[in-house]
DNA sequence: GTTTATCCTACTAAATCTATAGGATAATAG
DNA sequence: CTATTATCCTATAGATTTAGTAGGATAAAC
C-alpha cells in the first residue's frame, strides 16, 4: 500500500506543478486544498525540500515552490525519497541493496527472479512518468 | 516491502512444489529447511490451506501438500491471499476496491492514472508467473 | 490409549506509520 | 527596532500493522 506520506507528497507536488507561476505557496493553502493535515504536510514538504525537489521562503509571502520543471522530475526520484525502495525485497534493490537476512544465497532463492521482474515492471512505469504527466485532466488508464 | 508472511508462504509453496511426490510434508521440515519460525509458518500454511492452495493430514505421517499443479497456481492468487491487494491504493484495486478516504473525486485525483499503470504492470507480471516458474535454478532476470 | 502432527484462538512484542507539540529561525512590514 | 508571518526542526505520542508466541483442542496412526 502507498503510504499517506507519499500520497500527500505527490498531491502537493502536483498542486505546485499545476500553477503557472513559481511563486511560493504556503503550506496552509496546499493542506486545505488537498485535505491534508497541515503539520503532517509540513514535515513532508521539508523532506522534499531537503531532497532537492522544492525551494522555500520564510516569512510573509513565503512558502514552497518547485525548483525544477515538472518534466524533469521522474517518479523514480519522488518514490525513492518518499516511499523508499522501489523493489519489494532489499536484495533486488538498485539504490538500497541489502542481503535478505533470512536468505543464505540469492542464487538459490526461489523468489529472487520474480522480485526482479516486479522491480523492473515498476521501474519501467516510474521512469516513464514525470510530474508533468500527473498534471491536468487525467488520461484514464 | 514484501511481508515476511508472503515471503515465507512463497518459499513454503516452492519447497512443496519442488518435490516430485505429493506426500504430506511436516511443518517442521519446511521451517527448518527454509529458516522460518515454525509457529509462524504454521499460521501461514493454515491460511494457504483455507484458501485452497494446500491440503493437510493430521497425525503421524501427516503434514501439508499441494492440491494443484504448480502450473495452475498463478502469483496473482498467492499474492492476494498472503500480501493483500496488488494495487497500491484501494481505489484502483480490482479485487479489493474501496474509495480513498482522503479523495473527494477519483476523476480529478492526480495520482489515479499513475496508480492504474503501476497496478497493471504488477498484474502483468503476476498473471504471467505461476508457482512452476519459481521452481528450480533461477532464470536470472 | 499413547504418540504425533495439524488446528485454532488469543495474545504479546516490535516496528512502522501518522500525526502533533512547541519552540527556533529567518524574512517582511511598518 | 519590533511585531508579524511562515518555515525550520526535534522530539514524541497515538494508532496500526507485522511478526512471532502460547497453549490447548482435534484427529489420525500405531
Amino acid at each position: 500500500m502507498l503510504s499517506k506520506k507519499t500520497k500527500y507528497g505527490l498531491k502537493a507536488l502536483t498542486f505546485l506543478a499545476k500553477r503557472e507561476s513559481r511563486e511560493p505557496i504556503q503550506i496552509a493553502e496546499i493542506a486545505e486544498s488537498e485535505n491534508i493535515s497541515q503539520k503532517f504536510l509540513e514535515s513532508i514538504l521539508l523532506t522534499l525540500r531537503r531532497n532537492g525537489f522544492l525551494g522555500s521562503k520564510k516569512g510573509k509571502g513565503g512558502g514552497y515552490y518547485l525548483i525544477k520543471d515538472p518534466e524533469d522530475i521522474p517518479m523514480t526520484a519522488v518514490m525513492r525519497v518518499l516511499e523508499g525502495p522501489i523493489a519489494m525485497v532489499p536484495c533486488v534493490s538498485l539504490n538500497f541493496y541489502e542481503k535478505c537476512d533470512d536468505c543464505p544465497d540469492e542464487n538459490t532463492c526461489s523468489i529472487f527472479s520474480l522480485m526482479l521482474k516486479v522491480r523492473d515492471a515498476n521501474l519501467e512505469v516510474y521512469r516513464n512518468t514525470s510530474l508533468a504527466d500527473l498534471i491536468g485532466i487525467r488520461a484514464n488508464g
